[in-house]
DNA sequence: TACATTATGAACGATTGCGTTCAATTATAC
DNA sequence: GTATAATTGAACGCAATCGTTCATAATGTA
């Protein structure tokens, strides 16, 4: 219960919270955890190294503030654009796009890198991320699946492994690649690859 | 020229280099470049520390010992089994099931995702990786399928894209969440889809 | 046995970085 | 203005680690 009361004193500035998380982001997610400095963190983001350790009792809690805030808002993300009336090619075209239009941001890049590495030690920062992204991507894909092989668009299949054909369809060779080198994929043209994509889904799958 | 001169002293411990580089892999790649320790290198492989100093100059030596010492490992895996005789369905099966044991070994998965977090730092490295392992499969899988066009098995295409596509169509989802999670994928299970795979492949791109 | 080279162990200097302490300063509510 | 809490800057203790030095031991050839 808030009630409202206002303490009699100096309020913590919330922007130095938000200022505090983006420099821990990009800070650990260039260098790793274990290489990563407080106290370059702290110069970034304009703040006192006592303030953050005020704030986020340890280095290990300062990392996972910054993967949660990153889920949070990556979930936010995946709403599936079921519009209904449109046709099932376009459906999936839109969803692709979605999908590559968002797997291909760099700072998404970055911290995908970063937490594969990191989940070596840190088991449950992997299942963190996987709840919040890949495993909601492909529940809503399975989603979509399903709703168009109970309308006939599609033939009856297992839609959580056509899920994952239309996904390897749609990133191919790309996504791969681009973990590996500094100039990720070229989101245009990924993006004129998703069509191409869905034609041979709907070849696969198509009634 | 090798002119058989020995010489007359102690010989360098050859066995020792193949110790210090098995220890630094796996210390580098569970740790990071970063934080991994050089004292623990020369303790796991039971050689001195001023040893691995003598044969490495530095920390940054030893790992790019180590990346390379990888890939030359990994780009000696990759053969086409282009077997002639065999239809292709069941070539393409075995081309999908040889790279799914390839890439599904514990170790293996640990190379890419240290590499894809070292490459934020140190593209060069990502490079070694990607003409070591990826860019010579995606030769070798379009090559494949350039000659099956040629032999008239599937019809014609952007052969490269539609080696993208089957890569895609084999692993799905599953390479995409092994990388976060402890327990890879089942590769029994993975082995499972490859036929799967490789008949939507064929749905799409057959005659 | 004498020699040449590799390998060891222990110690060192220098750096870095976490996390803490403390006195001083700032910002807000009353 | 005063009380209260947030924030700062500087300094500290402590541990880890890189890379080096050096005296000593081990291992091979001639």
């Amino acid at each position: 219960m808030d009630t409202g009361k206002k303490p009699r004193h100096r309020p913590v500035d919330l922007v130095k919270r938000e200022a505090i998380l983006d420099a821990a982001r990009d800070e650990f997610f260039t260098h790793g955890f274990a290489a990563a400095s407080i106290e370059t963190i702290a110069a970034v983001s304009g703040v006192s190294k006592v303030t953050i350790y005020n704030r986020f009792k340890t280095k290990e809690t300062l990392f996972a503030a910054v993967v949660e805030r990153q889920c949070t808002m990556m979930s936010a993300v995946f709403v599936a654009p079921d519009a209904p009336g449109t046709d099932l090619r376009q459906q999936l075209i839109a969803f692709g796009e979605t999908m590559v239009d968002f797997l291909t941001q760099p700072h998404v890049m970055r911290f995908e890198r970063r937490i594969g590495a990191e989940a070596e030690l840190r088991p449950e920062v992997g299942e963190l991320f996987l709840n919040a992204g890949p495993r909601r991507l492909r529940r809503e894909l399975t989603a979509l699946l399903e709703s168009a092989v109970s309308k006939g668009t599609i033939r009856p299949c297992d839609c959580e492994m056509a899920a994952g054909h239309l996904y390897g369809l749609i990133c191919g060779f790309d996504m791969f690649f681009a973990r590996f080198s500094e100039n990720g994929p070229d989101p245009h043209q990924l993006q004129q690859q998703v069509p191409d994509a869905v034609d041979r889904f709907l070849d696969a799958y198509g009634d």
